[in-house]
DNA sequence: TGTACATCAGTGAACGCGCGTTCACTGATGTAC
DNA sequence: TGTACATCAGTGAACGCGCGTTCACTGATGTAC
């Protein structure tokens, strides 16, 4: 049964919804076409009147999640106020409602698995992954010897690292521990290199 | 027909070994025990001799790719000789011998996976992570504010995060700059503390 | 040391199952006149 | 505005395929006497 332009729009929404959790809970590999349109609330047959490919799936997840994430990390930055931009985005990032959600950072739920995707995945993630880095950047206070595009790097690699690792090791003290030390560790080199300059 | 225990050893090192190379290769869903048995020189019945599950081969291979990253980082730095063992082990992660190899770090390799694995594979996953921060911060010169400690942990979620963005963004510049710039400013980092207490 | 037997590493077919993708079909939506 | 027809979102069965795991079997190794 045909549906006209504004379903259509919202069922293909609903479906990278879905695939965001899916993903999140079980992997790209681990998540079957079938399991993943039926948490949309549709049969399997229909997910290719909206995607070519579970490939093309995972790279507009990823940009979708992408986009979520800037989102979100601004909205905090904003309440925050001038100056506490980075610290903001640093604490929302590495949170425990960040390492326990499903519609988090694409690259620290599935980095080891987008790397081994088509041209077309790496592309969408590498343009995700420098949007990241351009907020970040502008976040990040201009005193420090290294340029703001270098400290915002290491802060990402960071933070997927820290949250990767707090994943793995829940249930273990660890887990909470490089979430905090990580946090810290980054927030006192930007403020040492900003209170240097003072 | 029945192996020797040298042989039988032997036999389960080589399947240990293919692991390795087809879980960087495809992932841990992405690589079938058929496959992976048959690189191994073996037929897939003969899997279930060695190993309980396809898990517990998770578990072992993680454990021994954190064995080989260790033995190979303390060699380097043992070449480096007294002082330049940290700069030696950040460099060694963070090559691009290292993002291209399959023999190199579980956790950018499959981190986002092992989060995902049995409680089996996580202790393992969690247990290979400690040593690595053990070795890392035994290398790290005792000058900063943070403990050595406090700093491995940056240091190794950084290069874990830093060794996934490569392997994504292989093929466009950002591969080699996410290597250069985080390995210079965990560096600058440690010798930055280091002169300052000279 | 020699013999008889139990053990078990490795084989290859088979198990049920879910995978990504295709397809004929349904019927409401959109369009042309 | 009303009618006839083309479009296409969604269904559900089916495609070939590879998955993890099990199993009966083979025959060399290891062990007990």
């Amino acid at each position: 049964m045909r549906r006209n332009k504004t379903e259509t729009a919202a069922t293909r929404v609903k479906i990278i919804a879905a695939a965001r959790a899916e993903f999140s809970r079980n992997g790209i590999d681990g998540s079957g076409l079938t399991a993943l349109m039926a948490a949309a609330g549709l049969t399997q047959g229909g997910f290719y009147k909206h995607f070519e490919s579970k490939a093309q799936l995972v790279a507009e997840t990823t940009t979708a999640a992408v986009d979520d994430l800037i989102t979100q990390l601004q909205d905090k930055a904003a309440q925050a106020g001038p100056g506490g931009a980075f610290k903001s985005s640093v604490k929302g990032y590495l949170c425990e409602e960040h390492r326990d959600g499903e519609t988090g950072c694409p690259y620290a739920a599935l980095g080891s698995e987008l790397a081994r995707g088509d041209q077309h995945v790496k592309t969408s993630a590498v343009a995700g992954f420098e949007r990241m880095i351009e907020l970040l950047s502008g976040q990040i206070e201009d005193v420090a010897q290294a340029s703001t595009r270098d400290q915002a790097l290491l802060a990402m690699c960071a933070m997927m690292g820290a949250l990767t690792v707090s994943r793995l090791a829940k249930g273990d003290p660890l887990s909470r521990e490089v979430l905090t030390v990580v946090t810290r560790q980054l927030l006192e080199r930007n403020a040492d290199a900003a209170s240097a300059n003072d």
